[in-house]
DNA sequence: AGACATGTTGACCGCAGGGTCAAGTTATGG
DNA sequence: CCATAACTTGACCCTGCGGTCAACATGTCT
């Protein structure tokens, strides 16, 4: 690779890096290019499409923060702080940076390494939950598709409150916590759902198509 | 007014009310003409906006819904069951209805019918809540403005996991009802929104700018 | 029936997005 | 220092959106 090339690829990540990280995952490229100070096509040469300079960008960065929150979690010795804590760091994540409250809406399928970051994730938080489950602190009918539901619908209005300079989302995530202890339980209305309909629900989730 | 506008105009509510219920308030105009076999400019022409058009045919429907809604929660002997069923309906009608979903969302303030409904049901969320309060069973420190930031943010995945047939989202209303009885109620962390806030929060929530 | 007001139409504007590619530029190795 | 492979560029394609308007059509009233 040619070093002008090397640099224009530099560019482009930071640009990207910082454009995710402010306005989420679907600013448009060319946006990205204008603020790389590189043209589109550039772009498109060196990266080949959005997923791919996801994957480059911030793949490793979510791998980071969603593991750290994790590990956190289980080394917390009380099994219902560790879990509590995870939820509500994830959804200090999802608040202060768009790209992350991305990431678990599973949106980029063709993002391949982002895609191994939420599995690695979800898995995490079926071990979180579980051991909290186990502890009888959490309720047993709650799921890590329950989880992701919430953080998925937590997502956007986190950022928005954030961008505003709100902390309003911590009262809804104090609310729901507070919903998912063993006192408070109350027979469910229907079944957590299988990692298919996730999937269907995440994706189709806001990029309807027209017709 | 002509005959045959009124017949167009009868035309493009009727396919402006059936797009906006099957894929909520931001369908594409040019799109509600096409099905309603007009051409654009004739829809430009009849209502000459897009808030005119919500107005006209999304208004008096969501102002009965809620109502209704309202009403019924009002009437429950027991506070709490009238508070908790009048969350779950409201979640039931943003499941099933994407017009009712983007109601609460205040991204019109130009429909001011519309806003209007959106004016009494906070007030009559108000005094639902209140009552609950009152009666010891809804936790004290819960407002207004928190009911609307949960069902602002359910919204969006609500619809869509109804479209994918799936009743998941009353799961999470689950959750998040038990959290708000009083018994397992925690200190929460941060105060509740004021209107203004919930304003700012609202209409930046999804339709951010590039700049 | 005819004339005029009232409506309708679709081409057109500007904008922005994704994506491609021939032509031009520049780094690099011989 | 130059030949060439490697790279960049921006014009261009497409799509779809909101919105306007001159030219045309049609209902309506006398």
């Amino acid at each position: 690779m040619r070093a002008d090339a090397q640099r224009n690829a530099a560019r482009l990540r930071a640009a990207a890096a910082d454009l995710f990280q402010e306005r989420g995952l679907q600013v448009s490229l060319k946006e990205i290019a204008r603020r790389a100070g590189v043209s589109h096509g550039t772009l498109y040469n060196l990266f080949g499409s959005r997923e791919a300079l996801i994957d480059e960008v911030i793949a490793d960065l979510a791998a980071v923060r969603l593991g750290d929150a994790a590990r956190a979690a289980l080394a917390c010795p009380d099994p219902w702080q560790g879990f509590a804590g995870y939820v509500a760091e994830v959804c200090e994540l999802q608040a202060t940076d768009p790209a992350l409250g991305d990431v678990l809406t599973r949106r980029f399928p063709d993002a391949s390494r982002l895609m191994a970051v939420c599995d690695n994730s979800y898995s995490a938080a079926e071990s979180i939950i579980d051991r909290a489950r186990r502890d009888g602190s959490l309720r047993p009918d709650f799921t890590a598709a329950d989880l992701l539901f919430f953080l998925a619908s937590h997502a956007p209005l986190a950022r928005s409150a954030a961008a505003a300079g709100s902390d309003s989302w911590r009262r809804a995530v104090g609310f729901m916590l507070d919903g998912l202890r063993t006192p408070a339980a109350t027979p469910l209305p229907t079944a957590p759902m299988t990692p298919q309909q996730i999937n269907h629900l995440l994706i189709e989730g806001s990029a309807t198509p027209a017709g």
